[in-house]
DNA sequence: TCGAAAGATTGCGCCAGCGCAAACTCCCGA
DNA sequence: TCGGGAGTTTGCGCTGGCGCAATCTTTCGA
């Protein structure tokens, strides 16, 4: 582990707000610790002996179901707080998490909790808006898996992501961590094969660019267009 | 208004561990309001001016997209909060809450929060809690809609529902309150048709028994297994 | 440098569930 | 007591997207 310093999380909200000392002991019980690509930072159904904060990287956090279906829960992006299951009063951690680059994140002991609820309120206040954010989010996902095309949750999901993790290139803004079609299919509740068509037939029309786990977004204004539902792209399916 | 007595709500747990008076003080700030049947509690998008908790009945909270599309977000049942939506920093509601049935809340004005965090941190943690298994809810709802068919979905619906507001009677488990088929429709991510179609499937098998806005669980245990996907009841499509 | 594995693409056939439409039943208010 | 309307059931035809399978491409470790 190495000491942290105060000025690598001094404007991230929870601590905002808390005087410079104050930051300093909070920061004394955390550890930093590296997170290689593809390491899990925890696995599901573990012990939920910690909670962190990401400071550099992207997780992916995914769920499995007990017959072995998996699914992305979602990406976890630097400054943000994840593992909080034993604030939510859960033993276990509810889901996996892996680097999907490498990573860096603090790791604070599951029983700093208790006390810190007293001591800093603005930190737990923090943790519900962290905790509320990723329950609107969920909610909008059930509502594009109730009401939505296949199409039209992959347009969502690509600019969520570029929105979250998105790096400005020259042909647009592309996803900065690794992803590969079968995580966007566990994203939007699909198959690969079909995403693949998609992202295929979206490549044609010049709204998106592929690669090997890589994706850049050229035409995000159309991208949205069909998201929304005002248009959509003649996936092919057989020559007549 | 009426004043509000201690013993209606001593047992929940964000007052348990409180001292009397402290509950009295917290009490004292709030309105026991009455909600007739189909009255809405708050409609989503308007301002988050109060948070509430369910003394008596049953909410339907739904929430409808900007094309006009519903979906049934969850029940409430007696002694839960809701309505938090200032607590994770929203301004508006993002949701609509109606009373299935004749309903009683306690309402705080939404600046009561504030001061409550610092003086009531048990008060917090047990919102924490609240949004925390609301969020493992709707992720679950996310891991059904993907890698669920229609039918284990509805069974899932069914069988949540009836531990959550089921009423034991003669013939099984009911659930107490009215729900239309297309309620079923709204939470499973399907249509009102498929529904109907599924439930009377189930009731030539002897597994729910029907009636308007009626439905009663007669095998929980067949419904288990056909939601966990080890079997399933033939729907009919068409003679041959 | 080469081979293998991981990832991606594409074709083909099928079917679960939706859209549309019509009819039926029950509850409730006038 | 009698509509009227809300909720429900059911038939029919179509299709979006999945399952399966084969092939191609890129990356990376030995």
């Amino acid at each position: 582990m190495a000491a942290v310093d105060r000025s690598l999380v001094a404007k991230l909200p929870m601590f905002v707000g808390l005087a410079p000392d104050e930051q300093d002991e909070l920061l004394r019980e955390a550890r930093s610790v590296r997170y290689p690509k593809g390491i899990a930072v925890f696995d599901q159904g573990a012990e939920a002996d910690r909670f962190f904060l990401l400071l550099h990287g992207h997780l992916r956090v995914e769920k499995t179901t007990p017959q072995g279906q998996q699914s992305v829960v979602r990406y976890v992006s630097a400054g943000e707080l994840f593992g909080v299951a034993q604030v939510m009063n859960l033993a276990h951690y509810p889901a996996t998490a892996v680097a999907a680059v490498d990573s860096i994140a603090l790791a604070w002991p599951s029983s700093s909790w208790q006390p810190l609820i007293i001591k800093y309120p603005s930190f737990v206040s923090s943790a519900l808006q962290t905790v509320g954010s990723r329950l609107q989010d969920t909610q909008a996902r059930v509502m594009e898996m109730s009401n939505e095309q296949v199409e039209q949750r992959v347009a969502h999901a690509l600019l969520r992501l570029a929105k979250q993790a998105g790096k400005k290139v020259d042909a647009g803004v592309e996803i900065d961590f690794p992803i590969s079609r079968q995580d966007v299919a566990e994203m939007t509740g699909t198959t690969l094969h079909t995403v693949s068509r998609i992202l295929s037939a979206w490549e044609g029309e010049g709204l998106v660019e592929g690669g090997r786990q890589r994706i850049v977004l050229r035409d995000a204004r159309r991208l949205h267009s069909l998201a929304e539902g005002e248009e959509a792209i003649q996936v092919r399916k057989r020559s007549p």
